[in-house]
DNA sequence: GGCGACGGTGAAAGCGTTTTCACTTGCCGG
DNA sequence: CCGGCAAGTGAAAACGCTTTCACCGTCGCC
């Protein structure tokens, strides 16, 4: 089975080199019947242009980067796999870069003349906030970027109002009469992303609103795992003055926190209510209440910007937000006496 | 910033680009003060080569495909993130393939000459058994393939020992006492892998060595999902004669198979045993008894014999497997009279 | 002291596309 | 009828590397 190149395409078809590829890519300049002829010839060759070569070529990859934090995270799952399913539908390759550490971060981000921007036409990075330097360098060589996840000042983004999911959580939680909250956040340096700090600010604001006041003893860090969560809620639970009700910055949190509550005797919603954020698949099975999002779609938004923005003329910075929505389960009531 | 290419290198360093070429990837026939000269004025003009130039001139790309199910699940997530991370380690690219449906996966794996072939220097697999013809069609573009998750003949591959998995799962119900034991599966259809078969061989040995005959109204299919799981249970609950403990296949399926008994009003383990699959990390939120397999680890493994096979010497077909390791919490008891 | 071998090097030929540019036609309007 | 313009086409120059091959010293060896 002999490469078959676009000369072998371009001889049986009785055309040159350029004919063909012009035929085959769908650009004007080709008569009907040509084309028709190449495609066939094409067709019948089952010729696959080198994506290398016209990589090289046109300096163009048609190929994005994918730059997540950590792939095991449900929410970094399904925005990938949102990313996924736009881009192979229209014709795109999607090269993965996980960014682990600082110094896979500075290869990635920082360096990216060299590394990114001959891989990929553009990078979609997902909940990680470049900083300013990093900003500076990206701007550098002309690559687009999106955000996900963080909305980012000149960049393309797509985010959800942290502000406001936090806040629906936080108001469900007041409206069932609570007053002595805790909050189990994810810390910057343990996430480097924009979402907590915002989703603390909606909690606040809701807390402010309804004018109940916020112990700091109340907030205790995750890392946006079952563990930390777990080991956040022990950490309230030891408190002389224990919050009747937290809300946790993700799902995986919030089971390990009602998990610390069952292993200390405490019922879960009775003496403790428990709220959540995501709304992975599992969520239900625990009866938790959580703020849902919709993370594929998330991806899926972020890779048609993405998408614009290389097949598309220029336009301004574009942000868009998707709603979430709070969905009551079984995790929370009004506090027991 | 113009692009800097390996010619400018060569002339700064008053050398031929071959000589460059030759000094920055570590070949022999360089002097070591050539060597040192070239690369210290690369790294000055910080150079770096263009990948796609490499990969036409090479004929090499330096980047695996990497094909899996379903991006979303736990254990996929894992395995990709293990990849990627001797991948990156090992500077090679990694580009996803989401085989979502029997189009994407014919596109991706029956047409792989053009699809894959020239994208990649290999590919590996994840959970997905290829049909013969499929196999035959990898065979004819020599590239180098590694299943994980299933054993595949000829084809190098990585498992775990899903039998033995399943055997110390459904032994440990048997040892509880339990004689009649329920089984939620995941149909070849839905989860077109090698696993639940084996699972399922697995759980039918321990029962046949127990002297234990399974009631194949006991089993039900769920789709690896929580969901799954749950409606599953339910249909087991529905039983006139229902089981006093399951074997779910995965531990979101026994997640939403816990749901389900809770929603009956069946206590876990009280009434019901649950044992599930993977051990995902928040199964201890629920005290979820299950089979600890390493995911990330399958995927470190597979990325080592890929690249083993790309640049080590041809060697026979190779079939590693690691352990598993039945890990108890509190789903699981003996059943109450 | 000659001779082959070998390490180090450069020139140049690809690799398989895309894209520019120049060159035909055929057609239209004047 | 002729000049000009547009559509269709091909030749050839990139694109930025890798790799082969030939070449030149230097060495070790008989």
């Amino acid at each position: 089975m002999a490469r078959v190149t676009i000369e072998k395409v371009a001889e049986r078809a009785g055309v040159s080199v350029a004919t063909v590829s012009r035929a085959l890519r769908g650009l004007p300049n080709v008569s009907p019947k040509t084309r028709d002829r190449v495609v066939s010839v094409a067709a019948m060759l089952n010729y696959r242009p080198d994506p290398n070569a016209a990589r090289l070529a046109a300096g163009r990859t048609r190929t994005v980067a994918v730059g997540v934090v950590a792939i095991p995270i449900w929410y970094t799952g399904q925005v990938v796999s949102g990313i996924e399913a736009v881009l192979t539908n229209r014709g795109y390759d999607l090269t993965l870069l996980l960014i682990a550490d600082e110094l896979v971060r500075t290869r990635a981000l920082g360096d990216v003349g060299g590394g990114v921007s001959k891989r990929a036409d553009g990078a979609i990075i997902v909940d990680l906030v470049p900083t300013v330097t990093e900003r500076l360098l990206l701007a550098e060589h002309r690559l687009p970027w999106v955000m996900v996840g963080a909305d980012c000042p000149t960049i393309d983004s797509v985010v959800i109002d942290n502000v406001a999911g936090a806040m629906s959580a936080t108001r469900h939680l007041l409206s069932l009469g609570h007053t002595r909250l805790g909050l189990i956040s994810g810390g910057p340096a343990a996430f480097p992303s924009s979402s907590p700090p915002e989703r603390r600010t909606g909690f606040l604001r809701a807390l402010d609103e309804a004018g109940v006041r916020f112990d700091p003893n109340h907030e205790r860090v995750g890392d946006f795992s079952a563990l930390g969560g777990y080991e956040a809620m022990q950490a309230l639970l030891d408190l002389r003055q224990r919050p009747t009700a937290v809300f946790a910055m993700s799902d995986e949190m919030a089971m390990g926190a009602m998990r610390a509550c069952e292993e200390a005797g405490l019922t879960v919603p009775g003496e403790m209510s428990v709220v959540g954020f995501d709304d992975v698949d599992w969520a239900f099975t625990v009866g938790l209440t959580t703020v849902r999002q919709d993370a594929a779609e998330l991806g899926a938004i972020a890779a048609r910007l993405m998408i614009e923005r290389l097949e598309g003329e220029a336009c301004d910075r574009r942000l868009v937000s998707v709603p979430t929505e709070l969905v009551e389960r079984s995790s929370t009531s009004a506090p027991s006496q």
